[in-house]
DNA sequence: CTTAACCTACTAAGAATTTAGTAAGAGAGT
DNA sequence: ACTCTCTTACTAAATTCTTAGTAGGTTAAG
């Protein structure tokens, strides 16, 4: 049995998890060539066995092959993988991701003012006025 | 010789360098306290040594001992932490990102703007009138 | 029925990461 | 001089991650 909670992906398995993200539920043939790296049948098989197994995805028989699909969102993921990076870079504070976000230049102070703004449009029309 | 840039600090080796961020300059025994595990003082030595040979600490003799501190910047780390990220989990999308941090509650849209507007006002400040 | 294609389960091996032990030198105290 | 403590260098073991091979089963084609 596993103890664990299993939280964080490893590079391989987050890429993994982007296919099925992305493509919906694949068997191992239909995972191999959408990877980056060309990776042979029986890795990819045994990467989806490993997820299986930390109960990242499920997967039902079809004809003779498994059909594999996520068991996790990708929001859940991000948001774990955010928050252990914030609390292991940047001490727990959300806020110095932010600032370090501009300070290196991947966003421009501007541009996160505008998504700030369209965000926060967002929350609120989400309240009022919802469809 | 090492071959690779070697940019991605293992979750060790970060929480290594957070101590020399935090504390500056430091010798095995200062380091060993302050961590969170409780490792052998060999193990905080065989960590500085790895990060000595990966570049990313330097050291001078100080008595009997090794002092060690940073030879790359917080700012540099955690940039390079959050591109990866980004890449990684986010299709290289900044803004991705943002929702995502949103989406999941590690900040709310308000703050979020506050901090933005913020950051926004002191970015044209400093072009403005520095000091 | 034999063969080829495809798929799984199991196994293993190499690399990276984490952890720590052992041997030995150098100062300090007695 | 002898012993204790601190420190280093070297070595190694355990664990995790990545990669892939081998054996064997099922289906489809001839």
């Amino acid at each position: 049995m596993q103890r664990k909670k299993n939280q964080t992906l490893t590079p391989l398995e987050l890429e993994i998890m982007q296919v099925l993200w992305e493509a919906g539920p694949c068997t191992v043939s239909e995972v191999q060539p959408k990877l980056k790296a060309e990776l042979a049948y029986t890795t990819v098989q045994t990467m989806l066995n490993v997820l299986l197994r930390k109960d990242k995805v499920k997967r039902v028989q079809e004809g003779r092959a498994y059909r594999y699909r996520p068991a996790v969102s990708r929001e859940r993921v991000s948001g774990s993988a955010l928050s252990d990076l914030v609390k292991r870079m940047f001490g727990g504070s959300s806020e110095a991701l932010l600032m370090a976000m501009v300070d290196t230049r991947q966003i421009s102070a501007e541009e996160l003012a505008r998504v700030a703004k369209r965000l926060a449009a967002a929350e609120r029309g989400a309240i009022q006025e919802e469809q």
